[in-house]
DNA sequence: TGTACATCAGTGAACGCGCGTTCACTGATGTAC
DNA sequence: TGTACATCAGTGAACGCGCGTTCACTGATGTAC
């Protein structure tokens, strides 16, 4: 960002909050959103951020976003143009979980950004191509129902049990009861969950009638 | 419980906060658990919880422990004795998925008493079949063991992946993105997950070499 | 180019809040003899 | 059965905390003419 010009007239002190807020959130998540904090860190009066947010809340859920685009970033990492259907739902689920593995805190936040899964105009829940998470599991899906391994009527209860499980495994391996699993067997277990979902999801070319 | 003779020497209170605790935490979860809220309803002074609990973090722990009994109670009332692997598996599952539905509150503080998965002490988190939630699904999966649809080696990821997929789908859907599914759509959505999970967990009847 | 003025983006001090937690204390109970 | 006394389970008042949020205000900026 930018350096600010002066005190006055900060310029980008919306932004700064966010990027400080997601500082915040990183080491612990979403309660450690401080608002007064968060200006104290932009060098600010507590009194300045009700420009720019309506209540802390506000503050929480755009630092969400914020962090919800850096999962899609995580993700899109792992996506390459000419991958198999397959393969593509794969790195979606395992990129959600790596993510979560990565960054716990943002993790954490990122969740509060997942409750308008229809909302449009969340421009800044969004990684580099463009695509939130969720969106990003809709296009793996609509590869497998391209390439005749899923049918398109099968895509909303497949887009549930893949989510389910991955975000599953994310909450419990990332701050959950499984936190402590070393990495690697946390990532093979995430592998071999994951290939499983694919599985479960794509062996069904046909609707049972 | 029974009435309190006096004042003085209350004789239950600890029983009291607790299950006062599980009425605060019922409506919205574990955050709603107020220490000072919960001696008010109990008919005390706040500092009396203080015999009895070190801190409030020791009360919600006690709370979270109530929660996860009732939980293993709704699991075990579809449990039969004359239950085949699959299906003891599989109402293991939607009994964990079915309390997160029926008691979001309930369901978000007993996730507390998770972490503590091998603590044999926490006899207050158990059902009245004497097993917690996370035995009651190692008991699923020791039954398909015995009936030889799983291989002994398989159980512990057999277990992460039962109850990651079961796990997620009852956060997304009992306070979180997925909560406005109608019940019937939810409890169609949990049972066919479950199905999927139950296969993928005991069609290897032999590990993969 | 210079000035007037509306608008924008901050200031700085203060408040109420209800919480969790601590203090030194006292009333009720159970046991020993 | 009666009394002495240790122990247990409460009392009641107070504190600090740091937060989110509100007040009326002021300095900086950009635009019209």
């Amino acid at each position: 960002m930018p350096a600010p010009k002066s005190a006055y007239h900060h310029g980008t002190l919306r932004d700064t909050l966010v990027s400080v807020g997601l500082g915040m959130a990183r080491e612990s998540g979403s309660e450690a959103i401080v608002l007064r904090e968060a200006t104290r860190r932009a060098g600010v009066t507590a009194r300045a951020a009700y420009r720019h947010f309506a209540d802390r809340e506000a503050l929480v859920s755009a630092v969400a976003q914020a962090a919800l685009a850096e999962m899609a970033r995580t993700v899109d990492l792992h996506l390459t143009e000419d991958i198999d259907a397959r393969a593509h739902l794969q790195a979606v689920g395992e990129g959600y979980i790596r993510f979560a593995l990565d960054e716990p805190g943002w993790f954490d936040v990122a969740f509060f950004a997942m409750f308008d899964l229809h909302n449009t105009t969340a421009v800044a829940a969004r990684g580099d191509r463009g695509r939130t998470p969720y969106e990003q599991l809709q296009d793996a899906l609509d590869h497998l129902v391209g390439d005749g391994l899923l049918d398109r009527s099968r895509v909303p209860s497949a887009a549930v049990m893949c989510w389910s499980g991955v975000h599953g495994f994310a909450t419990l391996a990332s701050r959950g009861p499984l936190r402590s699993l070393p990495r690697d067997v946390a990532e093979r277990q995430a592998t071999e969950l994951v290939g499983e979902l694919v599985d479960a999801v794509s062996h069904h070319p046909m609707p049972v009638p």
